[in-house]
DNA sequence: TATGAATGAGGATTCATTCAT
DNA sequence: CATGAATGAATCCTCATTCAT
């Protein structure tokens, strides 16, 4: 019981072997989507045995959960801290939310794929909770994107939806960026990023 | 074995009930997911047997390929005539076809998701297949884009991706639109079409 | 609807196609045997369509009936006319009963085989009346036996078994004879004469 | 999970309840065929639910292969140690063969008609494995027969095809012989003896 | 005769989960 | 914590057969 993919989303959790299953899972859950990847995959791919599983997770839609947790944490995390460290203005703001964002699509493309294509399976507890934590990042871009339209940085006539927007291009990076491809990180992060001012009309670097 | 879904994607194909299959079919994926949906499912919602599904796509992943070819047929010829009918400059084109493109994700928001999502399930070769008629889409997109920023019309300095983020943000739209919404088929596809224009720092209407 | 397999079992029937079903079936019940060959199997090797077997034969059981039928008919047939064809002493009459037998097997192995594993799936009453018909093949043999053990010129102490053992053994070649091997049909047919002859401790030629 | 045939070809593998399996599986083939069999047959046989045989054997097919070896293995191990216990000379060497041959044929029946008739279901490797197992034991009758045509005990010219005639006979006995006949076991395996050194054309007790 | 569509039963196999150890 | 054995429900798919045409 013993891996650490390149991609691996979660570090540690203090529980001996969480965090290899919650790795596992999510390899397994992005591969083959939740339906097909069964819960052996899971434990195959941590090393253990399949009926260990359940001394850590209850059920198979409760293990999709807790991926999903971690991986929102660490979305919403980095987008916050990228928020306070840019300037009050709303366009720098956005510009660093997108940047952070970007970041984090690359550094995770499994895990944001697994957040996009299969939170619907999720019970409808679970699935309440992680749409209103993920909603909460969402509302971190509103409310930039609020302000600029407010104070004239954003002249688009359509602020209400363009978050949604932004958020769907940049998620939608997980399905075709390809590390060794021409682009980098830091190029794809600056393109994305004026992507999502011009859409909203903001004000561009010349 | 008869039923006509309000968003019915396939008319009719010549074969006695292969539309009602479709249809349900889609349905049935749209729902719960390639691997979520049961071809017990399938057989339900069209009023047949489960074993006669077998006389008309002989397996599941099959199926699931007959379903997207379908629904990208229906999207490329929609966007093509869109282009066709639009005056020759680039904008006017790419606003046509971005409208096109909004209204055949409003009119099919189940094939819209089903085949963003599920793709992924289909045997390699139909994948490949599919992925490279998906691509001429792309194409078209990609084409209009080439010529308004040769000419000078878009300005953006990263026109190379431009289409893949327009085309997720569309896309996406499936995920959330609510036809007894606030917004209009109509409005939001003219609200899409600026939003195109405006990341490629295209002219905007005032 | 045509095919006529090298080894073709039935000729001709009379009614237009039956000789094309029979030979398709005996060779799917030869490659795959009774349960794993399919009336579909069938159909496809008959070039015509599973629906119409059923114009020939009411069930795959009377199908396979059939067709052991026509190869025992067939083996009967040529064991009683070598039989008649032979002189009148027992180790004659036996050389040459068991030279025809030989033929048989090597004209056509599939059917021995099929003859040999599949009988048993027949319903009880078509297997009834096999087994009496095979049996009948069989006494000739017995007949021979005895006749040449009255006579003294048969001396084993076991003649009762021995038609038992000697079939077995030439059935059998059906197995493993290949026809591009080194031993001509005619050979094998006198080695398993003599064979036969050495096991019932009769007269052998020098 | 308990059931113990009369016949029982396996007794114990170390594993909980491997052999009940085996037996059943054994009985189940035997009575129905490969084809004819279904794992719920096998299941209810072994006294457990369908699903707990795929934790002894992967599929349908490599049960059959355990099965085979369990009986080819016993076959073998009887032969080859009649073999060692009988004299030096070809003619005792094979007598007690073929009487060994003829016992394991009488006490395991079943596995004879399975291993006969069933080894064609196997899949390419384990068949040409299996096979190759089962040659080891048809080389041991033929390195007697060539050591008795050799040293001139055995006179037939025939020497070469001999043993596949002689070890069709024994193993033809499964299909026929029933415990409750007129035949003891002895007496079988006496009479099978002096059938092979007559056809043979060897020296016969008087 | 011949066909394509239809069906209910059953095929092997996999599933998530539980339990005794 | 960790395991192997166990289970019932469900999976996709194929079966022999029937029926309307």
């Amino acid at each position: 019981m013993n891996a650490r993919s390149p991609e691996a989303l979660v570090r540690d959790t203090g529980r001996r072997n969480e965090a290899v299953i919650l790795n596992a899972a999510l390899e397994a859950f992005g591969t083959r989507g939740f339906n097909g990847a069964s819960m052996r995959d899971v434990a195959k791919g941590a090393g253990t045995s399949l009926s260990n599983l359940y001394n850590y997770f209850p059920s198979k839609s409760k293990l999709l959960a807790a991926v999903l947790r971690h991986a929102n944490d660490e979305l919403q995390h980095r987008v916050l801290r990228a928020v306070e460290e840019a300037g009050d203005d709303a366009p720098s703001q956005l510009r660093e939310a997108v940047r952070a964002h970007v970041g984090f699509v690359v550094d995770h493309q499994v895990a944001t794929l697994v957040a996009t294509n299969e939170v619907r399976y999720l019970e409808p507890d679970d699935r309440t909770a992680l749409v209103s934590h993920r909603d909460a990042t969402q509302a971190t871009f509103e409310r930039i994107i609020d302000q600029g339209a407010a104070d004239g940085a954003f002249r688009t006539p359509y602020a209400r939806d363009a978050a949604r927007a932004i958020l769907s291009a940049v998620a939608a990076i997980a399905s075709w960026y390809r590390r060794d491809g021409a682009l980098s990180r830091g190029q794809l992060a600056e393109q994305y990023a004026r992507y999502a001012l011009a859409l909203l009309e903001g004000p561009l670097p010349r």
